[in-house]
DNA sequence: AATCGTAGCAACCGCCCTTAC
DNA sequence: AGTAAGGGCGGTTGCTACGAT
């Protein structure tokens, strides 16, 4: 399938027309001038321009006006620029360890596609969005694997039955190797081939920024934190990755194992962000060494984001949870 | 060869949440 | 606390390629 074509060759878009009115959920759109649809190449060079002289960094809301007069709103700008001038974008097919990352990476983390595509080099997150839904889904869904949740469909063969106690340990693994196999079409059985190689390997600068701070929620006043999921197809946990991704690991996650920091640590009356800034950097290194392996773990690879939970509500029930103090967490 | 129907998917829109002020 | 701006992501649009007729 041809790419769209180009933003230049299509046909402009005016205010006028019903289908650009400006959206009345932008404020930023409010003026009746402001195009939208398409980008003429034009507007695309007047946009890459001032991108080069100034960056990305700024009130996206004047970038319209002092890219020189450009008739869109500063959100159409800031999107138009991630996801279509960067200049480090790849653009092009996607790689097998492309590929196996962004499985990975969904096992873990589910639809977060920014912080997916942020461990990717030259990959938007709508690009890696929408290759997932129509490649990497389907090809899961072919392999009889549920692509929200990583295990084996209902009715699929690698369905097997499962005693209560063993029965995700024995779905996941069995997923994983049917994945890891997978990704090479012509259906050769292939070892899984960590993503994490020297010549693919995400930008190893690349710090936690700001915008996965979020991510990382904790209410002091709450006794126990959940993953905020509304959106999230899947609670998973470390044990689950464990089970999933079949690596080595170090980590006990026996039943009764969990990360104990005695109160200590704790800073009294405060908000324990760095702290718990960094119990995500050591947890999220932990889920790299469970996925990729000790040696694949660098200290120059910064994890993603790693979520805890909304104030209030619980881990689910025999969760292996992580005790910070009196805090208690889980990964998925 | 021309036309039609359909699948694939890049690009975009719009809602909603978070963050900053 | 209220508001504006930034940002994430689900869903939709519309263009292109390709097979069927």
């Amino acid at each position: 399938m041809a790419p769209r074509a180009p933003a230049g060759s299509s046909p402009s878009l005016s205010c006028s027309s019903s289908s650009s009115s400006p959206s009345a959920s932008c404020t930023c759109c409010n003026e009746s001038q402001l195009r939208r649809g398409p980008w003429t190449s034009e507007e695309d060079a007047l946009l890459l321009r001032h991108m080069k002289l100034y960056g990305d960094r700024g009130n996206w809301r004047k970038v319209p006006k002092a890219a020189g007069c450009l008739l869109r709103c500063g959100k159409s700008c800031r999107l138009r620029w991630l996801n279509y001038l960067r200049p480090d974008l790849k653009r092009g097919s996607f790689s097998e360890d492309e590929d196996a990352l962004i499985i990975k990476l969904h096992s873990l983390l589910g639809n977060r596609w920014s912080i997916i595509a942020g461990r990717i080099p030259g990959r938007s997150d709508n690009e890696i969005k929408n290759y997932w839904n129509f490649h990497l889904g389907k090809k899961l869904l072919k392999l009889g694997i549920n692509p929200k949740t990583h295990k084996p469909l209902a009715n699929s063969p690698m369905a097997e039955p499962t005693s209560k106690s063993r029965s995700s340990k024995f779905c996941h693994s069995h997923s994983f190797s049917s994945i890891s196999s997978a990704l090479t079409d012509d259906g050769s059985a292939n070892e899984f081939k960590s993503p994490i190689s020297k010549s693919s390997s995400p930008d190893c600068s690349r710090p936690i920024d700001s915008k996965n701070k979020h991510d990382l929620k904790h209410d002091p006043t709450s006794s126990s934190t959940t993953v905020p999921g509304k959106d999230h197809p899947r609670e998973t946990h470390i044990t689950d990755h464990q089970d999933y991704l079949g690596s080595v690991t170090s980590i006990d996650t026996s039943e009764e194992s969990s990360i104990e920091i005695s109160d200590d640590q704790m800073v009294p009356g405060q908000h324990h962000d760095h702290f718990f800034a960094n119990a995500a950097h050591e947890l999220e290194l932990q889920s790299q060494m469970i996925m990729f392996g000790m040696d694949q773990v660098s200290s120059l690879w910064l994890p993603p984001s790693v979520d805890y939970s909304e104030p209030g509500s619980h881990a689910p029930q025999g969760d292996n949870g992580i005790i910070f103090g009196s805090e208690s967490f889980y990964v998925r």
